[in-house]
DNA sequence: CGGTACCTTGACGAGCATCAAACCCTGTGG
DNA sequence: CCACAGGGTTTGATGCTCGTCAAGGTACCG
């Protein structure tokens, strides 16, 4: 087990630099780890958790889903992500997350919340923060599905996850990064078919601009592939807890 | 000028209650009150707000600018709504608010989140709270966007502006709220054209299900309508600042 | 009156969904 | 060792939904 000034996650860019007594605050809301295996659904629609996880390492996604059904992808997890915010803030949980690979995850006791906002503002206003980083990136994927075309919200998404990828050091040096999920998440991220997201994706890959096989995304001509996208932006720097 | 005891909206069930000192911390938050005219940018995707804002009354509606000029409208501003959290959490405003109506604000300056954080837990807690419950309203727009057709489409979106409505008191006797948005909003919203927003609210008028136009909005077979827009979820209570 | 903003309606075609089938893998059991 | 099943990917054929283009209608305003 991890203690938090060890954590492995600490040293990535991407995060907001902490001071000691945030890392000790964090240690003493800490509740221990746990780690899951691919598949497992770690929190359920509908459902009251009492717990909250930062993602340590593996992937997975979170989704919502329909009465008749149909499921929408809000968005894919990564390490760093902090799981179960909506549902200690709100009455229950909007949706659900299930591990897409092995997961670490570090938990904690949802009543810690209150010890946070009490005990630290610097937290609590981290964690209005984190929310809002979320609801930022629920907005982008909205503009996409909303306004663009199938390829170009396809190249978004590539984009996008490999930006976070990489954020969290899973790039190697031929700037291939792992991408475990199926295409049938990818389409349901997208509000395409299995079908159309299989043909784009087969077509940023014939036109030697994106290859995404085997589980493992690689852009080969990263310029083209913005254009595509409408942008490359920076990820928005964010707190860790 | 109201003091923050008699605020207007109070009474209404949508909003979670509180206590004298929240009240009181609220009025000593409060820097003033603001009107604007109907068409008025209030806040600018890109800026850095020095300011946050209440809407008292008027509505509005909150939308990402693509680079080619398209435009996703991510929400719509009822009275209630807390303006410019995430330019004061993040670095910038990532989506810009503008008045479809005359607007009545209540404004703080940005500084005082600290102060909120500092002298109550219970208020921070509350803020990121309010930033949940707009996740979860734009991950519901996504939901919609990504998997349903334009009828089911259009169909949430009137349920969802009714309720909104509603929540906050603008129902007349006869079940009719004011919605004084262009057709081009919706449609924008929803990832949906101009013309094919017009003929899918034709349509719910001839079927006899609801009828938006001249600026009102009449829900007539409300059942039917939820049946359409696959849901008739209660709103989420929340909390107002 | 001409101009602008918004709503409405019809015709046409493209983009994407749907259907169907085949082709991988990988794991499993006879 | 091979048959088989299951999950995921790939590909082709077909047609519906919805976007685009175009034009006209109405109200309001200078």
């Amino acid at each position: 087990m991890y203690m938090c000034k060890n954590c492995p996650l600490h040293r990535f860019d991407y995060f907001d630099e902490f001071s000691q007594e945030e890392i000790e605050l964090t240690q003493s809301c800490k509740a221990g780890e746990m780690r899951i295996e691919a598949g497992t659904p770690l929190l359920a629609q509908g459902a009251k958790s009492p717990q909250l996880f930062t993602v340590l390492k593996g992937m997975g996604v979170r989704y919502r889903t329909l009465e008749d059904g149909q499921r929408q992808v809000v968005n894919f997890v990564f390490p760093g992500d902090f799981l179960g915010l909506q549902a200690a803030v709100m009455e229950e949980m909007k949706h659900s997350v299930e591990a897409t690979t092995d997961m670490h995850l570090c938990v904690f006791d949802r009543k810690v919340l209150w010890k946070i906002y009490r005990s630290s503002p610097e937290r609590g206003f981290d964690l209005t923060w984190l929310a809002a980083v979320e609801e930022h990136m629920v907005a982008e994927a909205l503009t996409s599905v909303g306004q663009q075309t199938a390829l170009e919200r396809i190249s978004w998404a590539l984009l996008r996850l490999y930006n976070r990828a990489c954020a969290v050091g899973l790039a190697d040096n031929a700037g291939v990064v792992p991408l475990p999920f199926r295409q049938q998440d990818l389409a349901d991220a997208m509000g395409l078919s299995l079908v159309h997201t299989n043909k784009t994706l087969a077509k940023l890959r014939s036109d030697n601009i994106a290859d995404w096989s085997d589980g493992r995304l690689q852009l080969i001509d990263r310029a083209k592939l913005a254009d595509l996208a409408g942008t490359d932006a920076d990820l928005e720097k964010r707190p860790l807890i």
